[in-house]
DNA sequence: TACTTTCGATTACATCTGTAATCTGAATGA
DNA sequence: TCATTCAGATTACAGATGTAATCGAAAGTA
């Protein structure tokens, strides 16, 4: 019967809600209007639009309220390395048949990767490998 | 003038038009039946919804047609690795910051890499230094 | 020639998204 | 107490998307 379980329904979260979470998994619990403060100006929007998005985003589950007076507090109640994963992974499935070496291939290949990220990965390796 | 250009202008590809792109990258050009008899019983389609897609993709300019007979047979317009390149970026951009070094590091973690994605990615390492 | 089949083109329609405006009720200040 | 203000809730509305049904013309078939 659980066919859908309530923690983990990844209720895909769109970009612009994604945009309100990045603000919330940034520091949390926060406002409406601290949202706001964070995003509206860079992009252009204005505080009902906010406003619908945590909404939509409690519906979805990612996010929970707490009653501060007469307003709320939001968190998120995913995790940005849980969403970060579904949606990386959605990826590589989709366009690499779920291999990341041709991501990384790929990556390599358009130059994607700065010297910074191959060093970094080098290590990455490395450690690994313990 | 040129802000628009038709050739490059990446109209969006919605996940349902990337799967057709798909089977039209694999072989083309293709009917709207030859594509159908490769998605649509995988996807639950029906012909109308493929033809559907294909309209779009061909408004979109991701597509030519050539007529064959009565029919179209359709070709991709954009390349694969162009699409995939877009795809790749945006994901990166939106949840790492741009850089694709963390991406790496957390399909590390995750486990998403197989030995065998971790064997290719230092061939590729190796490759990459010459 | 009339009927049927087959295409593409047009239209449909429910959701999801982006982006708000408006409504309602509580809190606040005069 | 009464108007103003500010929060969330409700409603709005266009464009994108998923998923077709239907229409009209061309082609094939009897």
């Amino acid at each position: 019967m659980a066919s859908k379980d309530e923690s983990q329904n990844a209720e895909r979260i769109s970009e612009a809600e994604h945009a309100v979470m990045e603000v919330l998994w940034h520091e949390s619990p926060l406002s409406a209007a601290d949202v706001c403060d964070v995003v509206c100006k860079e992009r252009g929007w204005s505080i009902p639009t906010v406003k619908t998005l945590l909404s939509r985003l409690v519906s979805k589950g990612a996010l929970s309220t707490e009653p501060d007076g007469r307003r709320f507090l939001y968190s998120p109640l995913i995790e940005r390395s849980a969403y970060v994963g579904t949606e990386s992974k959605r990826l590589v499935e989709r366009l690499f048949g779920g291999r990341a070496a041709p991501l990384f291939a790929h990556l390599a290949q358009t130059e994607a990767l700065s010297a910074d990220d191959i060093a970094e990965i080098e290590r990455l390796l490395k450690e690994m490998k313990k």
